[in-house]
DNA sequence: TCCAGTTATCGTAGGGGCTACGGAAACCCT
DNA sequence: AGGGTTTCCGTAGCCCCTACGATAACTGGA
């Protein structure tokens, strides 16, 4: 299941967050023997390799050589840590910022978002257990942002943030899915089509017919032949095509396809 | 953060789930105080009113007036009573079975089951820290099911399935969004519009107006002055809007709208 | 040299959580 | 009344987060 994030102190997080740098840094008292990029470092290890319960403050500490106590001089508290790793994690995506290289068409652009978050989820799985409705407000979630936005110009204004919104919210449930998935595989050393031939039981010992007869039809004809990975994955790549496809229909001025989103490339 | 569930035995879980009797109810021995109905209901009151983790096995056992270790001779596991917690809700929506009165068309059908998932999101927040990548193949699951392929009998038999995967995948993560959304309202006593504002700090002191161009135009031309509960809410019909109407495009045999989708009512 | 002053380190302890194990309690039937 | 069976639950082990306070390590000035 998943943890949530409690209330954070917005004046010590967005600080750590923008790896703010104190003034100076501080010529008197005992030298920090680690940097809070160090214990972010160390928490996504742990949590690539044995998801996000097990990086515990005493697992992170241990891996650093610290005792545990030691990192709340870094970090607030664990669900900072949390906040912090997704930040980092956001932004290793290098999303293509001003001025950078990027694809010709807002459609590719899009899909370029999609593919590296999508990799991202499944390079790092305990992100699925983050709500991402308050996210950390870093450098990483404002690169996304800007990124999503700028391939967009061809939308009206007054359509454009609820665009942007419709393909985020779509493109990180879709990724979330997959990372659940990775997550799921690799804990209990199980694929997904295993897990559900273990369960073939349900058929002839559980499910009623008469009480599903949609299901038993589609069965008989073949409709569940592809496994479980596969219609998400199908459902995916369906389900952004027709948004795309609707936001571009939006977007014609009039009805050709000589201005607006079609195949415009960013300005 | 969301809770994840362990690896659960399908051969002990399956019959919890459709409420097996074994055989008869056991004539012999000291007689239950309990069901496993009371359990999964005292669990799930306590996650609608403080959250899925204050419905520890403590907790429950506290609110049924028996000892916590109790609980494990209805539930194998906590892992399994949460299980059992999502099948029932799940099947709360009482979304219509075969024979049962229904909206007339496809499309008011599909957003029937949009407004109950949303609502039942709302009312028990916990269900968006569970996932659903493996989701309890109870009675509950099962109903879901059946009535979404139910409303898409206008759909090919070879797309009918990824067009349902395509609406469950969406709604779902329209809710879970929502139920996120309502449990941090209620756990930290704060709006999310006053969770922004409490961050107003963002924007003045840490915010990069060179990184994010396309944001700062955005917001220069008022495209954010729609909170972010209305955005969500405007991408959600937004995003189901395109969905449903590219589904309906494609269904259609030629080009007509004579026969297919459209506004075609259930055979 | 030595001593504040300052910052980092971390041991202890308190409050929760899950659940394996095994003994006590309660009931039916003979 | 006694045996068989099922439920009930106290104990204890292991893990997690973090408040608090004592201690260690370093700098700069007297």
């Amino acid at each position: 299941m998943t943890e949530f994030s409690g209330t954070t102190d917005p004046d010590r997080i967005l600080p750590l967050l923008w790896r703010h740098r104190t003034a100076r840094p501080a010529t008197t008292g005992r030298p920090p023997r680690l940097s809070v990029d160090d214990v972010v470092a160390a928490g996504i290890a742990i949590a690539d390799a044995e998801g996000l319960a097990a990086a515990s403050m005493a697992r992170v500490a241990a891996r650093l050589g610290v005792a545990t106590m030691t990192l709340y001089t870094y970090v607030p508290s664990r669900n900072d840590l949390v906040e912090l790793m997704v930040d980092d994690v956001l932004g290793g995506r290098l999303l293509p910022g001003p001025g950078d290289e990027r694809p010709g068409t807002w459609r590719d652009q899009i899909l370029l978002y999609a593919d590296r978050t999508i990799a991202m989820y499944r390079a790092h799985p305990w992100l699925s257990h983050v709500s991402r409705v308050r996210p950390p407000l870093g450098p990483g979630m404002l690169r996304e942002s800007e990124y999503v936005l700028s391939t967009l110009g061809a939308v009206p204004v007054e359509r454009r943030n609820t665009a942007a919104v419709t393909i985020t919210m779509f493109v990180t449930a879709a990724a979330r899915h997959e990372g659940e998935n990775a997550q799921l595989r690799r804990d209990g050393g199980q694929s997904n089509d295993a897990w559900w031939g273990q369960r073939g039981q349900l058929w002839e010992q559980w499910f009623d017919v008469e009480q599903h007869p949609s299901m038993t039809q589609l069965w008989n004809a073949g409709g569940f032949d592809r496994g479980p990975d596969q219609q998400a994955a199908d459902a995916f790549a369906h389900g952004l095509r027709l948004i795309l496809d609707g936001i571009e229909r939006e977007s014609e001025p009039q009805s050709s396809d000589t201005t607006g989103l079609r195949s415009s490339p960013m300005p």
